[in-house]
DNA sequence: TATTAGCACTCATTCATTAGGAGTGCTAAC
DNA sequence: GTTAGCACTCCTAATGAATGAGTGCTAATA
């Protein structure tokens, strides 16, 4: 559809545009070594690509810029592969280095290298937890009528919750609700929990301890929130250093939004690869000025977390998509060699 | 040593500028009912004002800006008692209303309503808690040769560690360790964990226990920087909404500097009642243009943990040192509630 | 003597005007 | 098919005048 001068034509206005910020004229296009032709023919082939939609002007007599079909039509066949810096590359792996056995902290690191490395706005979706399973509960009485529940899941997270069980409880009674939960709920998976709590197991605990109720409620209360996935932010600031946020206006605009809370689904991925949703491709509103680019990573075999950059529509696809891909591999490695098991990092099955 | 009327003018002006952000001029101040004079008559007693040092000009023919040393005077001897509105009142008592009984919520919920009745920005200390005694060790093993290490305060906080022996921990090892943990340690204020660790107690361990030495560190680790003192932002937003910082330069700088850690001593207050400091009183030379006010809130009998608010020099003192007031006494009396016992607030003693 | 009216002056802000530059579209020449 | 040339548009930065809020100072007033 396209001649080939009109697709370098548009490559190298995109290219221009995400870098200078500024609407690209034929002039300045035509300097480049890569263009042999006068600023006139530039013109030419800009005007048609105009009229096919991949280009705009912001007035009259202005240069161009890429209108969101354009960015589209860039992500999709005009991306050339990049390559990292191997300073990125080194930095981007130094995470990965150090032992660290909490998947949350691992999280949290790649959500904070992305966004470094990007300055755009990373946001990173914890895997689903419905799946774990719970691994030991245990009460631990405090001065007063006070206690705190733990449950340890088999991930190894910890939650917990102080409670007030006004009626007092003895240490048998607590003893006995802590076996009692342990052997009737121990590799039940989160999911599950409240349900079980709720039905079966409810009459069956009342029956032998005296304040089963208070327990239940509060170990309830710990799991509140925690089951379901957990979000991430890094690098919200990183949004002032986009000239097209150089007002206030603008970035409270944009950090009130995301600090709302945004309906998660804007960032997740399910598929496979990497999606790059452009501007009013996003279906929530205030991201229309924005670009999304989300990918999925591994969490074990069957489950999945999702790794989102926000950035201008004016942003890096190429930069942040070769990022991306390489930082989803190496965290969903990185969390198998912690789900699965501590020992293949260091020594053979034997 | 200053006449009344120039007491009036003062108060005024600083009033008028802490609310409208703009250099107060003669004309404008005289129109105020309060003020009987002609602008003649205030352009004279703010010229000497000026000459004394309160009060100084953005340029030659501007109205007059307060200067530190007049910040400073109205705080000192200007500042009228300030009643609350009925609607702040309510909303400042909100958040003690729900039970809650773990300090750490409470104390951010006070945060974040402070940030949001002033519009600056708060920094919460929690307390010191290297005085909470342990009240519980223990070991969870996960799949392979990880495990979590599990540490209970008195006051209810759940530390938890991830941690690898790579040699294996046997079922009895754990037990054996996690029962000479519970017996050495329970009781042992946290700031003495990790001499105790290191010395008397480690020789035993080892001696009865294999793999001794991964879970001690692990325990270590649970507990690096988590027995000092934590601080909690709220607000760091509202900074953008004050005219002064108009400019997406000024915010970044602020953010960034607050973001990367300041001093907590700036925000540390140790005395009785309120501190205010204005401008370059402020020891950290980013807080040059800021003013931070910091009271102090008290845990159960001994402990102490600071509330700071940083807003512009121009900010709203009145407003915030009685909002300071209430929210430092409310806090600390809910936090005894809390650490004394969970009884008092629904029965008796009996 | 303390206060105020009056006046000349300063400076920031606003607005219109201008000049320059970068861009465009179109046409005619190559 | 490509390009040089030209008239035209529009943004931007610079200039200068008008406005208004402010000042300091002096002389008149209460």
């Amino acid at each position: 559809m396209l001649t080939n001068r009109q697709l370098l034509i548009l490559q190298l206005t995109v290219n221009d545009f995400i870098e200078s910020a500024q609407p690209v004229g034929s002039r300045q296009l035509s300097k480049k070594e890569e263009v042999p032709f006068s600023p006139a023919t530039i013109r030419n082939e800009m005007a048609d690509l105009e009229e096919l939609g991949y280009l705009e002007k912001t007035h009259t007599s202005s240069g161009r810029v890429p209108s969101e079909k354009g960015y589209r039509f860039y992500v999709d066949h005009l991306l050339t592969p990049q390559k990292l810096k191997m300073e990125d590359n080194l930095q981007l792996r130094s995470i990965f280095q150090e032992r660290v056995l909490e998947a949350e902290v691992l999280i949290r690191n790649s959500a904070s290298i992305l966004s470094e490395l990007t300055n755009y706005t990373t946001v990173l979706l914890g895997p689903d937890t419905t799946a774990h399973k719970v691994k030991r509960f245990s009460i631990v009485p405090l001065s007063g009528t006070k206690a705190v529940a733990i449950m340890v899941t088999d991930s190894g997270r910890v939650e917990n919750h102080v409670f007030d069980a006004a009626d007092g409880l003895s240490a048998t009674d607590i003893e006995k609700m802590v076996n009692l939960l342990n052997e009737r709920l121990v590799g039940t998976p989160l999911s599950e929990i409240p349900r079980m709590l709720a039905t079966e197991s409810k009459m069956l605990f009342e029956r032998h301890v005296k304040n089963a109720g208070t327990i239940l409620t509060s170990i309830q209360d710990s799991m509140i929130g925690k089951t379901e996935e957990r979000m991430f932010y890094s690098g919200q600031m990183n949004m002032m250093k986009q000239p097209e946020f150089n007002d206030v206006q603008k970035v409270k605009t944009f950090l009130e939004a995301i600090e709302h809370g945004m309906p998660l689904t804007l960032f997740k991925n399910d598929l496979a690869g990497i999606q790059v949703r452009i501007g009013s491709e996003n279906k929530e509103q205030t991201l229309g000025d924005f670009s999304v680019i989300t990918t999925a990573y591994a969490v074990g075999t069957d489950m999945t977390g999702s790794i989102a950059i926000i950035g201008p529509k004016r942003m890096d696809y190429g930069r942040v998509i070769t990022l991306l891909d390489i930082l989803s591999e190496d965290l969903s490695s990185a969390l198998a060699r912690l789900t699965i098991d501590g020992r293949t990092d260091r020594r053979n099955e034997s």
